[in-house]
DNA sequence: TCTCGGCATGTTCACGGTCACACATGCCGG
DNA sequence: CCGGCATGTGTGACCGTGAACATGCCGAGA
C-alpha cells in the first residue's frame, strides 16, 4: 500500500500502465466479502444460505460488508456447483394471444415468487423442426422444468422423441399423458357453450373449430360433437380455422351464402368476432338472425357488438397451478394441484332464440 | 491410479457401496469426451469453440464421441469462466396486450437467432417497488442486456436509481434518454390520426388518453394536442384512461351524456372498442354520428364494427431492431438501427364526415 | 478431571468450462 | 545445418460457489 502511494507520487518510478480502466472491475465475490469481514469465504457462503450456526454478530458483520460492497451472488457459479439452474422454460406458440400471454405472465410471477427464473422460447410454425429448435434452445440453457403452452399434437411427439429429461407440464389435456397435464377442461367448456345454444332452441349449429393439430381445438370440437350427440341434434362437419378473426370473417361469409344455420359456436373469441363481422356485412343482426358463442373470454369480448357470450378460462390460475405442479416435482413441497379447471360460461348478448 | 484399479479387483477389499445407482449419472463433461476421444480436454474445448487449428480427423473424432455421449455443454460453467450469461432480460408491463406480446416474441426470436436467451419479468403495478423487484430479479440473473417494455415514467427513474450496469434499450421515446431509445414515433402517429379526423371536417374531437404515467400515452396525447394546435382547432382536456375496453366504454357513456363532439381519438384500440360499444348503446351509429380512431392496429381491429381506422405499429420490427441495438453494444457488430420507426395510418370505416 | 458432542468457523476440493502458456513437430530461409 | 515460425496439442490455473471434512472451543455428564 505504501509502495503504491509512493509510486504515484515519485516521478522517477514510472508505473507502466496506470490502471485507468483496469479491464473493468470484477464484481466482488464471497472472498472479497470474506476478507473485509475478517472471516473465511465459507462463512460468507453460510450467511448466504441461512446456515443456522453462525454467531449473530458474525452474520451481521458479513451482511454489512455485503451491503457496502454491493455484493451480488453469482448465479452461474452457484448453478455450476449445485447443478441447479433455478430456471423454468416455457415453450410457447402464439404467445401474442391473450390466453397464452396471460398464462405466461402468471407463470413468471409464480416462479419468481418461488425464486425461479423463467425463460421463453416461442415457436412460430408447428413443424417439427421449429419445435425441436425451441426445445433444444431451452434445454441448452439447463432448465429445470418445462411448461408447454404450445399445444400442438406434434409437440408431444417431439417431447417424447427428444426424451426430455426434466419435469414438464403441458397446459392442455392430451388424454394420453395425464401425469404431466394440467388443463382447463376444454371439452366441458365446449359442451356448456353448445348446450346453451341448444337450450335456447337452436338445432342448426355450425362449429368453427381451431387448427386440427391443436389439442385444444380438438377437445373443443369433441365437446361440441358430444353435446350435440347427447341432445340428438344432427351436426354438420366442423370448419377448421386458424384462430384468427380474419379466418372467422371469411368462413362466416362463406357460410352465409347458404345460410342453413341459426347459430355458430366459434372455437375462440377472435374467430367469433370475424364471424360477427361477416354476419353484419350480410345485413343480418346478432342475435336476431344468427346467434354466436365464442371461447376464452378475452377482455374485449364484453365490448364486441353485441357483447359476446363465451366460455371463460382462468388463464392466470392455470399459470399459477402449473408452477406449483412443477415445483412440486422440483422441491417436493407445495400442494398438489394436478387436475383440471372447469371453465365457465359467460352469458352476454350474442345468443337469442332462433329466428325460425 | 494403480491402487484404485487394484482395489476394484481384489476381493478382499470390500467396496462398501457397489454403485448400483451412483446418485444419478452426472452429465458428461468435456473431460469425459476427451478421455474417450483420446485427446486432452482442451482439444475438446477447441472443437466446441471452432478453433481453427485442429486436425480435421481429430475434430471428427471428438464430434463423434460428443454425439455418442450426447454431450451438452454446461452453460453455467461457461458463463462462470467467461462471465457472459448470453441472456437478455425483458422488463415488461401489460405483457398480455397484443403490442408488448408481439415485441417480446420478436425479441425472443431475434435473440435466439443470435445465440442469446431471453428471460422475462412482468410487473403488474407501476409502483416503484414492483419495478425495482422485477429489475432486481433480472439483475440477479446476470443479464447482459435489458429491454424495457414497461414504459412508465417511473421505470426510468428506477433504472437510474439502481444504476443499471448493463446496456439497455427502452421501447419508448422518453425524450430525455435518446441514447438508449428505440421507438415508434408515437407523436407522429397520433398526429396522423388527429390530422385524419381534422381533414374529414371534424372540429370537436375528444382524446381518450392512456394512463398518465405511461410515456406512450403522454406522447400520443402530445401528438394529438400538437396537431390540433397546428390546425387551430380548439381542444378540450384529454380524458385519462387505463387502456382497457372497459374504461373506454364508461368514458364513452359519460361523454355521450353531453355529446359535444363529433369524433374521438382513442389512445389504443381497446379503448376505442369500448367507446364504440358505448356509442351504439346510446343508439348512435359509427361513423354517421360519431367518428372514432384507435391506435395499435391489433389484429381484431379490422373486424370491429365498423372496422376501425387506427394507427399501425410494427411491433415485431421494433422487437427485432431492439435486439440488434443491444447486440450492437454487446458484440460490437450488427448494423446500427437506432432511431424511430414511423407508424402508419390504417384507414378503415370508423371515420366519416361530421354529422353537423 | 476426562471425554464427548455440538457449535462456530476454517481448509480443501470439486463443479465444467476457458485461458495462458508450454511443448512437439515440420517447413522454410539464411 | 540451424533457428524461427506456424500448426496442432497438452498442462495447469482459474472463475465463484457450496459440500465434505477438519478444527478449536465450551459445557455437560460420567
Amino acid at each position: 500500500m505504501c509502495d503504491r502511494e509512493h509510486a504515484e507520487i515519485d516521478p522517477e518510478v514510472t508505473v507502466p500502465e496506470p490502471p485507468q480502466e483496469p479491464t473493468r472491475v470484477r464484481a466482488p465475490s464471497i472472498r472479497d466479502v470474506a476478507r473485509l469481514a475478517g472471516v473465511s469465504h465459507q462463512t460468507v457462503s453460510r450467511v448466504l444460505n441461512q446456515h443456522p450456526s453462525i454467531r449473530p454478530e458474525t452474520k451481521q458483520r458479513v451482511l454489512d460488508v455485503m451491503a457496502e460492497l454491493q455484493y451480488k451472488p453469482n448465479r452461474a457459479a452457484r448453478a455450476l456447483v449445485t447443478s441447479r439452474s433455478r430456471t423454468i422454460g416455457i415453450l410457447s406458440a402464439s404467445s401474442t394471444h391473450y390466453g397464452p400471454a396471460s398464462s405466461i405472465a402468471a407463470i413468471e410471477a409464480a416462479a419468481r415468487e418461488s425464486g425461479y427464473w423463467v425463460s421463453t422460447a416461442n415457436i412460430e410454425s408447428s413443424d417439427a423442426g421449429s419445435i425441436a429448435d425451441g426445445l433444444a434452445h431451452l434445454r441448452a440453457q439447463g432448465i429445470e422444468g418445462l411448461v408447454v403452452i404450445a399445444p400442438q399434437v406434434r409437440v408431444f411427439d417431439t417431447l417424447a422423441e427428444l426424451s426430455i429429461d426434466v419435469p414438464y407440464v403441458t397446459l392442455q389435456s392430451t388424454g394420453r399423458d395425464p401425469e404431466h397435464t394440467l388443463s382447463v377442461d376444454q371439452i366441458a367448456g365446449a359442451r356448456k357453450a353448445t348446450r346453451h345454444l341448444i337450450h335456447r332452441g337452436h338445432r342448426m349449429i355450425y362449429h368453427l373449430a381451431g387448427p386440427q393439430d391443436w389439442i385444444e381445438a380438438e377437445a373443443r370440437m369433441r365437446g361440441f360433437l358430444d353435446e350435440m350427440g347427447a341432445n340428438d341434434v344432427p351436426t354438420t362437419a366442423p370448419i377448421l380455422g386458424d384462430w384468427t378473426a380474419e379466418f372467422g370473417f371469411h368462413a362466416g361469409r362463406e357460410l352465409l351464402t347458404v345460410r342453413d344455420f341459426t347459430a355458430i359456436f366459434a372455437s375462440n373469441d377472435q374467430m367469433a368476432l370475424g364471424v360477427m363481422h361477416a354476419v353484419r356485412d350480410a345485413g343480418l343482426e346478432i342475435p336476431r338472425d344468427v346467434s354466436i358463442v365464442g371461447f376464452d373470454d378475452i377482455p374485449e369480448a364484453a365490448h364486441f357488438w353485441p357483447p359476446l357470450t363465451t366460455v371463460r378460462q382462468d388463464f392466470p390460475e392455470v399459470g399459477r397451478r402449473c408452477v406449483a405442479l412443477l415445483l412440486g416435482d422440483l422441491d417436493s413441497s407445495a400442494p398438489e394441484y394436478r387436475g383440471t379447471i372447469e371453465p365457465e360460461l359467460i352469458v352476454r348478448d350474442s345468443v337469442g332464440a332462433p329466428a325460425f
